[in-house]
DNA sequence: GCGTACGTTTGCAACGCTGCAAAGCGTGAA
DNA sequence: TTCACGCTTTGCAGCGTTGCAAACGTACGC
């Protein structure tokens, strides 16, 4: 038995109108009234229809979330800070993944934006952000990649700088042969480009060669790209100093392939990451890397949300953002000092 | 502008009736109307409203997926799964999360599920099953805990004898002081008081005393409870040989802690974790772990959440199962060789 | 030529809720 | 006593879609 305000007005003897509003705390509703309406909600459970809501107000008070894939840490850690700052808003999430596929992604920001979200966040993977503009049906904020053109609202790290200071604290260190690990040249989402140029700016100012047989491609940023890009690496230049990886991931993968070629961490090569992911901080040795403050990352990203929804009936559209967030280099072992050990 | 089916009937010069029947790949429809159709729908770009849809069908085509967190790789890893078996059914998935907390459960399970979503599939944490299926508004699964005493439907792996190999695993090995690390005394959800016992029959089988001791309670299941947990064990009981931990995550804690305080895994102490999550294949040692069949679970978690949802209007209400899934012991350098290494 | 049957199209109503605007009611001022 | 005002309650309609059942048209068999 499905129960409605119908039901609950009947039992509390009132019309279904005065129903809704002690539904909806509408203020003007006697003491007494309310009380009896609150009853008789109790009493026969009733839980508003979201649909019909939805129809009648035109919102969800959900939007959807879209990753490439929910299961590497670095997503998992973005759509739990989403989902706990959404909450704030009164907001609950909906997470898609696209296998990084780019028909999916197409899809993913067409058909669940479609009318049953108020809004979209998505990190672009495959699809560009000129396409993607093309095929939203409502408010999109795009997460850490490229410069959109001003095609739609973005919110990042600055890229470049971060991956700049990254290889710069590893000549610091004294090294001067230094690989890059991540580039991507088969996607269309440009953040690999960034932090390859980030690292050709690092070198150049030393005075170093930007040599583009260092810069490996991957095809996926996890650890066994990570583990199979050290690899070819040492094959092209075994007298590596350091190795820059785009992702935490790539980072492990290489960490262990290293250790199992026999090369100490950091005492023969150092080991830079990206992300700050949970596991580089518990791995041995533990992982220096570019933390991206992603609450910030979220927060900001909800409250242009939050603004474009709001100012969908809007007149003109305003200009969309690019905003950028706050990131650190975080200094670890896998830079620094190793710890003693037995045997 | 919102674009209706009004809209589209307009423009294609048909009922309202008629577009809904192409937009539904009715079979009955003309050809050349249907072409017409077909055309104004995507001149218009039309989107069918969800809201609408679901208030006359009365499904919405969504399940939630409740979970603790999902930025622990274990759940997270179960999310992917689970919006990916979850579209082969024409599925989306909400994701919820609750932080471990009672209140929030009892909050996810009764709200989403309302009636906006067609059924919860369910990791209850703090809330017991029986207060769940008070509270339960519509079909839900539950996930990988205790034996519910037949209440609700619920999937998971034989959690006794999944722990108890593990615990033989390691006294095969000749570890004669085995401590274990992960009960959870002030959690509902039983899954690691199953754990316990199997540990416990395990040391039982081997004529070796259970001692209470060496069982380590934990406030969670990550990292920094493992690396505490493993300090005061190592205080407890200096001697001991291997270290049992109830989730991967634990034992890559445990690993760190274990490495800092100069004792070699897994020459010194051999560590066991549980759940398989990617990490422990990267980590150095790589971890030995049970790994259950997480595609399993989701696939017959959600065949039952299907028959649920699909016998709603049914008759009688069939008897809640205990659906048991396959795991398996994944034997990695954690319990058995150290690879070479310099220096 | 007429009735039947089938393929195709249509109008009506309702899913449950809330915006709107007006009606009902009680109180205090004139 | 009457009027105006504000608090409270209400009815109506419609959000966009689809189930239902009837209407329409055409082709076929008798």
């Amino acid at each position: 038995m499905v129960v409605g305000l119908r039901e609950v007005a009947e039992r509390a003897g009132v019309s279904v109108r005065t129903a809704s509003n002690v539904a909806n705390d509408f203020p003007h509703v006697a003491p007494e009234t309310r009380r009896r309406v609150q009853a008789a909600i109790e009493e026969l459970k009733y839980r508003p229809n979201t649909a019909a809501r939805q129809l009648r107000r035109g919102r969800t008070e959900v939007i959807s979330l879209v990753v490439p894939e929910i299961s590497s840490p670095y997503f998992s850690e973005l759509a739990a800070i989403t989902v706990r700052v959404a909450a704030e808003r009164g907001w609950t999430v909906h997470i898609d993944q696209t296998d990084g596929d780019a028909d999916q992604e197409r899809r993913m920001i067409l058909g669940p934006a479609g009318r049953s979200v108020d809004g979209v966040l998505c990190s672009p993977w495959a699809v560009s952000p000129a396409e993607l503009v093309e095929l939203a049906a409502g408010p999109v904020v795009l997460l850490g990649e490229r410069e959109t053109d001003g095609v739609l609202d973005h919110v990042a790290i600055d890229n470049v700088r971060a991956s700049r200071e990254a290889t710069l604290h590893l000549l610091a260190r004294g090294d001067r042969v230094i690989g890059a690990i991540g580039a991507q040249p088969h996607l269309q989402n440009g953040t690999a480009e960034l932090r390859v140029e980030g690292y050709r700016q690092a070198l150049e100012s030393a005075g170093l060669p930007f040599r583009t047989d260092l810069v490996m491609p991957v095809r996926s940023l996890h650890r066994p790209d990570g583990a199979a890009a050290v690899t070819r690496l040492l094959e092209v230049e075994p007298r590596v100093d350091a190795v820059f990886c785009f992702s935490d991931e790539l980072a492990l993968g290489a960490l262990r392939t290293l250790l199992e070629q026999g090369r100490r961490v950091p005492q023969d090569v150092a080991v830079v990451g990206f992300d700050d992911i949970e596991d580089g901080r518990y791995s041995t040795p533990t992982l220096t890397t570019i933390a991206p403050d992603k609450t910030q990352i979220v927060r900001v990203a909800l409250d242009r949300l939050a603004a474009r929804i709001a100012g969908q009936t809007g007149s003109g559209a305003e200009a969309p953002l690019d905003l950028v967030v706050p990131h650190r280099l975080l200094i670890r072992e896998s830079t620094t000092s190793v710890r003693t050990r037995k045997g």
